[in-house]
DNA sequence: ATATCTTAATCACTATTTTTAATCAAAGAA
DNA sequence: TTCTTTGATTAAAAATAGTGATTAAGATAT
């Protein structure tokens, strides 16, 4: 009945020359031969029955579907990958090595109280952090680069587990007179041209800043974008307008600069919190034991400011 | 970095015993002798460093721990065994076999039309049918011994892909005198007492149209529950009572009797239908063009009916 | 009580597969 | 030209998978 399935270590094999895209350079970041490579994709090829390389005497692509092979291999090595690590360490639901990724408008306001809390609550884990943007995180969750990420929601369409964690007030920051007037009249179309301030495209914080406030309109924009919160503080401050932040990054006292007025923006402006894993990942225990120390973190600051 | 990942073939070894419970037959099921596989077990649990069974001396049982990494080798296997069928059919998007699960108030009803038009429309798809329970039919999904289930929805939580492709509308079926009281007056309650039958609790229908309707109340139930739609409306026929059928039956002409009433439920009353396979399945395209078929059939019906 | 059957593990051996080192042929680059 | 880099090929070596016969320990039958 079940056919002749292909060998896992050729299947590692085709990941490698997948990265590499140089049979000699996978090799040795297989550590094997060159040869030895070589021959496996053979293999591979002539047991699915199909051609995953298109050659040509001097160097080779590979085919579309070769692509397609080397995105369910992954999946199928993730798995394997999950399974020997499970056994591993076996006994020890709380305790392995444990990548985590954030984005930039988290992770240098959460990860490090959440690194003490986790060394403190999980003491036989060891944890690796990851700053990137939710797309690559995404993917690399995908691929088993990371094994939890932490972002805000919502996030495209995926197949991961997921659990929401908390949420994130928006607060509005920048100049004294403006912030006031959107105070009085919380209409931002008032706002001169270019006063806002925003992230560059591939934060998703802007999205969610924009949405939140309806301030599609590009002419409030300012047509230059910040790449990391600090810089986009600077910019607010120098242009003398304002921007968004979210509330971690606030009680992180990203704002020193006197001359700049803060103000939480109302409750429904806030951004959600979540965390994602793998739904075939063998860790649930740990993710949600890791989950509950975010919620409480989230809320313990919640607490704390209010 | 990669770790000394186990055999697939051991892990089939595996799988085989776990079925099986008997080294022997496992042995053979998997065409190999009895010193091959009991030497695979062993250098499986050598290789991911745990027990996967409690042994002594006669005979043996998983251990919890074995037991997990069953769940998960079935995980590895079904994915590697997705692959090998795609390469199989490269090319061939809308080929191969299919084998499609349904439930028992389902199948009878949609899929002989729909297996004419998948041969119509899917000339090169071998359809293989399946009846069984929800809860069943979701285990072999997962266990890849279906590729997809044709349900009623909601289904407990899960990790398929699903799709929706209908509304199966709810009719009551009964003695002439019972319907027409509800159908003045839609309050199930003044019926009486065991006036209403059902199917026994591994259908999905009862739930959904007990849920529907709101009778929730014991009394008005009769305690004796039908395994088959006909049975089930012989029995509301002999004892002059009343029953639940989804409209696809209705369709079918399984209400032949001349004294039985049959009336339409209000609009809301209703199952939806959905198509459910694996996230991890790459023959999405097929099971989209699937589901529009299905979608097409339930459409045409009501457009038939009305 | 004894013999027989069934169980899984073990052993010595064979067959198969994987890997290697060395080489080859083709294409650029110096 | 000569040198380097590319992936493919070869034959030999190493590792692995598989076999049948055997064993030991319970269970069952006589």
């Amino acid at each position: 009945m079940s056919a002749n399935l292909p060998n896992l270590k050729h299947l590692q094999y085709l990941l490698a020359l997948h990265q590499y895209q140089n049979f000699n350079r996978a090799a040795d970041a297989s550590f094997v031969s060159q040869s030895t490579l070589s021959s496996a994709i053979l293999k591979l090829e002539e047991q699915l029955g199909c051609q995953l390389l298109e050659r040509d005497h001097k160097s080779f692509v590979f085919t579309p579907h070769g692509e397609e092979v080397v995105k369910k291999a992954r999946q199928i090595i993730v798995a394997t990958t999950e399974l020997s690590d499970y056994c591993r360490h076996y006994g020890m639901p709380f305790g392995g090595n444990l990548r985590l990724g954030s984005i930039p408008t988290i992770a240098p306001y959460l990860l490090t109280d959440l690194a003490e809390i986790c060394q403190q609550q999980l003491p036989d884990v060891s944890l690796y952090l990851r700053e990137d943007t939710t797309e690559n995180l995404m993917r690399m969750l995908a691929d088993g680069e990371i094994d939890v990420a932490i972002l805000a929601l919502p996030v495209p369409q995926h197949s991961f587990q997921q659990k929401v964690v908390g949420r994130d007030a928006f607060y509005i920051t920048g100049n004294s007179a403006l912030i006031n007037k959107v105070k009085q009249d919380p209409d931002y179309h008032q706002l001169p041209q270019h006063s806002i301030f925003l992230l560059s495209q591939e934060h998703c914080l802007s999205e969610h800043a924009v949405s939140a406030c309806n301030v599609e309109d590009q002419g409030l924009i300012h047509p230059f974008y910040a790449s990391s919160l600090t810089t986009l503080i600077q910019m607010a401050h120098y242009h003398k307008g304002v921007t968004f932040l979210p509330k971690m990054a606030v009680d992180k006292g990203v704002v020193s600069q006197k001359d700049m007025a803060l103000e939480k923006m109302p409750d429904d402006m806030y951004r959600e919190i979540g965390l994602l894993w793998r739904t075939t990942s063998m860790r649930q225990r740990l993710f949600l034991k890791l989950s509950q120390l975010v919620t409480d973190l989230l809320d313990v600051e919640k607490i704390h400011k209010s």
